[in-house]
DNA sequence: GCCGTCTTCAACCAACTGGTTGACAACAGC
DNA sequence: GCTGTTGTCAACCAGTTGGTTGAAGACGGC
C-alpha cells in the first residue's frame, strides 16, 4: 500500500497527534515519555506514533540508557514541499497559458466542441 | 479523526493514486472517466477518490451536461507548504542556536540545563 | 419517449489504523 | 540483587479506507 516515501510521509503527517509532536520536536529533542505527557493516551499509543513517523523519516531515535530521545529530521521535508511545488508551479503556469489562449481567441473559434449539432460552419 | 483542514489535505495525498491524478490534473482538466482510464481499478473508486481530494479542497467539479469536469485548486498547497515551511525553519534555527551555543561553550560550564532539553551529555 | 453514456449512491468486504490492556526487556539506583 | 522507570511488543477491538458489484440518476441524441 502506502509504501513508497512519499505516501509514509504524507500519511504521517495526516494525523493532528502526529503533527503536534512534529511542532514540539522542532523546539526541542523529547522523550517518549514527554511527548506522551500532554495527550490524554498511553504511552504505547505515542510509541506507534513515534513508530509511523520514524518510518517516514520525520524523526529519529537515539540511546540513552533506557531512554530513546527522539529527534526531528527535517530534511524530509523537502521531499514533500518539492512534490508540492511541482504542481503548484506547473498548474499556475497552465492557467497562465490558458488565460493567453482566451484573450488572443478570435470570435469564430467557439469554445463550444463542433460536434454534429447546428454546424458553425 | 482528520477532521481538520490540514489532516484531510495531507490524507487526500497519502495515496500513490491520487497524487497521480493531482500530477495530470495539473496538466489539463479531465472528467472522471478520462481519469480513471490508466488505473485497473473501477471508475467508481476514482470517483471515490476525487470525493476526497474534493472534500480537502484540493480539486472542484463543475457540471457539463452528464459529464462533471475536474478542475485543480492548487492554492490549498499553500496550507502546506505553510505548515511544512515553519516547523523546518524552526528546526534549522534551533540547530543553528543550538550550534551557537555548543561553540561558545567552555569546559567549565556544564551541558546540564535545569529543564530537560535534549542535552548531548 | 427511449437509449446510451457519464457519474454517483448503496451495500458489502478485506485490510489498515489508532486506540486499548498486559507482559516483558533494558537500565539506574538503592 | 531487587525495585522502579522507560519503552516496546503482542493481542485485541472499533472505526475508517479502498476496493468491489449492482442499481439508479442526469443528460444528449435520435
Amino acid at each position: 500500500m502506502a509504501a513508497d516515501s512519499l505516501s509514509r510521509v504524507f500519511a504521517a503527517l495526516a494525523d493532528p497527534t502526529r503533527r503536534d509532536m512534529i511542532a514540539r520536536l522542532a523546539v526541542a529533542d523529547a522523550t517518549v515519555n514527554e511527548l506522551a505527557q500532554p495527550y490524554d493516551v498511553t504511552v504505547q499509543a505515542v510509541s506507534k506514533h513515534l513508530r509511523v513517523l520514524e518510518d517516514a523519516g520525520l524523526v529519529s531515535r537515539t540511546r540513552d540508557a533506557q531512554r530513546r530521545p527522539v529527534h526531528l529530521e527535517a530534511e524530509v521535508f523537502e521531499l514533500m514541499t518539492k512534490w508540492i511545488e511541482r504542481y503548484r508551479r506547473q498548474a499556475e503556469e497552465r492557467y497562465r497559458r490558458l488565460d493567453d489562449v482566451l484573450r488572443s481567441m478570435p470570435d469564430d473559434v467557439a469554445p463550444t466542441p463542433p460536434i454534429k449539432t447546428g454546424e458553425p460552419s
